[in-house]
DNA sequence: TTTAGCACTCGCTTATGATGAGTGCTAATA
DNA sequence: TATTAGCACTCATCATAAGCGAGTGCTAAA
């Protein structure tokens, strides 16, 4: 996997000067342009020959002759790995995201939410974030409110600031004491218990005592099951999703809206984040590197944030193959080590 | 208000038909198709003639000469008053609503989503929904769990089924115990209290007493306004935009990137939709009805859902001025209809 | 090894003409 | 008098063709 630097310096000057001036123009770079914007010291022709080989080894490619040149997945690597300097950011782009820092404590999910948020009006492009049901999960309180005689809100909190509820309706009416009793006493047997683990086993043990709770038992593991057992059920955040209007390359709507299929439908999106959540550091998929097709003109630039350590989840951008790398991995970096930082404090 | 009937039979049967055509196919209607596809025995020039003279009084208009009819915002207005017959729901579609019904109880929030989720699915355009701030929402109930020693989840469940949560961090840190305290004084204080009147007086009522809560007490007060009294905090869903896309009428990017920014913003729609909360039955605009210029080219079908009989918040949907207004109307109707049956049982 | 010069390629834009759906008007018809 | 057949006319749409220009590869000179 490491990129081999097998391109004499001038080919690397070239190389990063075309790839720049694609990602900010979005139109095939020609020599002369390159020539006359980036002070290389060469003429033209020169360019042109060694535009003609960085094709042969396919860095570039020509959309059709007679036109200036696009880098190729390749190329877009080879810029990612050894011609990028990191970006610092901005003082600007330093308010934005004090901005989430200084917000008050949310829940987890929230939080992430406004990370996700802020990113994607960083970057401009999509950005995109994964809950993974995450099996550490630990069951840390259930609350049961009486809302009338026939309805009780269950509320449960799990252990990384997570909260549940749900509506449940009985026939026989419980009294306030009652739902006391029966609270405490789950609370007691399910507190500091993974979620994962509470099974059939534990339930038993529950519906043996004395506690008589028809009914309400079931109604709080089904609410426990769907949110954390279903695999299905991991949970993806997007935000800015109209960013990716404003690039060229998603103005044909027909393929366009292929692309908004996946993001609406969820599944595909999470599992790939939810993949990248075990490795560290920023990740960047070119392309063509990403296995779905749906993403074979994309690009992907992920970190995973962290809960005391321990990975929690993946936050990223999603944008056009023809991507500001340097700033989004810059951004990224930053914001899942703002987001790890604020939930190291739970 | 009252739509004048002053259209013959015949010119009602062609208005009909070329409003049904054009709301079928996108494509202008001319007189040789209403001939030949509806079988009004009368002749292709009649008929020409007919069009004529709708297209004077202002029902149809012509995009350029030469060009079938299409109906103008006054055509569809005179179809949806006096021309339309109700549509029933298929067996398909209550198979779908019923799901709807099936559904466990669930927090209101969610509810409401799922009533536009499937009112999105079955009319194929964008659902909306708002949950309006209301003024009658009482306190219910006040949690306090302790996540670690300087955190606190508090759980506001406001009386019809919504549930708010934030954490709240103190320097000092609660026992259990104390936080039973604080939660079990607070909620003897506030319990019944509508959360609008929750205010500086009762504030300091709690402050005095002896019970020492230092910061805990603003956080949750903040919590509250945040949602209830901040006036921008209407909380607008939305479901099927992708929808969109599948319309004819929204293939030109720039326009349709307009919508899409008003959608994201939520708050426009979320006035238009609490605006027409006060008023019953099922509400069309059409087009140029709308007051808001980026819906002049837009219908909205809304109605009304109530909670015990008071209106509670507004659903419906939004799509181009050519819309299937009769499965649309009817759709909402038992859509909002269904909504308030299940939340009266709260 | 670099570069100036030049013929060549090919996508993009604009102009032109053919096509056909649809109209309005007129005159014949029931 | 109301209807309809017939016909000239309009105009968006589509395909084809011509011209433009950005950019190339190759050759020969520096």
């Amino acid at each position: 996997m490491i990129a081999m630097s097998n391109l004499n310096e001038r080919k690397k000057c070239i190389l990063r000067a075309v790839t720049d001036d694609y990602i900010d123009t979005a139109e095939p770079v020609g020599s002369r342009t390159i020539a006359s914007r980036y002070k290389l010291g060469i003429s033209s022709a020169t360019i042109r020959n060694e535009m003609a080989d960085l094709e042969e080894s396919g860095y570039l490619y020509q959309p059709h002759t007679s036109a200036g040149r696009i880098p190729s997945d390749k190329g877009y690597r080879y810029y990612v790995d050894v011609l990028l300097e990191k970006e610092p950011i901005t003082a600007q782009e330093n308010t934005k995201i004090a901005q989430l820092a200084k917000l008050k404590k949310e829940a987890i999910e929230k939080l992430i939410r406004r990370s996700t948020k802020i990113l994607a009006e960083l970057t401009e492009y999509i950005s995109v974030a994964v809950i993974p049901k995450h099996h550490q999960a630990v069951f840390k309180h259930l609350q049961l409110v009486s809302l009338d005689p026939h309805n009780i809100l269950a509320i449960i909190v799990i252990d990384p600031g997570i909260v549940e509820n749900k509506i449940i309706f009985t026939p026989k009416s419980f009294s306030p004491n009652e739902l006391e009793q029966i609270s405490s006493h789950l609370n007691s047997k399910l507190r500091g218990i993974k979620i994962e683990a509470i099974g059939s086993n534990i339930i038993r043990e529950i519906k043996d005592s004395s506690i008589k709770a028809q009914g309400l038992l079931e109604c709080l593991l089904e609410l426990l099951e769907d949110r954390f057992k279903d695999p299905e059920h991991e949970m993806l955040i997007c935000d800015g999703v109209l960013h990716l209007f404003e690039q060229p390359e998603f103005q044909d709507l027909d393929k366009t809206k292929l692309l908004l299929e996946m993001i609406e439908q969820r599944q595909t999106l999470a599992n790939i984040l939810s993949d990248l959540a075990s490795s560290s550091g920023v990740k960047v998929s070119i392309g063509g590197e990403n296995t779905k097709p749906e993403l074979k003109e994309l690009s992907l630039v992920t970190a995973t944030y962290y809960l005391n350590g321990q990975s929690m989840g993946t936050i990223g951008v999603l944008g056009p193959t023809r991507m500001a790398y340097g700033r989004a991995i810059t951004l990224v970096d930053e914001i899942a080590g703002v987001l790890s930082e604020l939930m190291d404090s739970f």
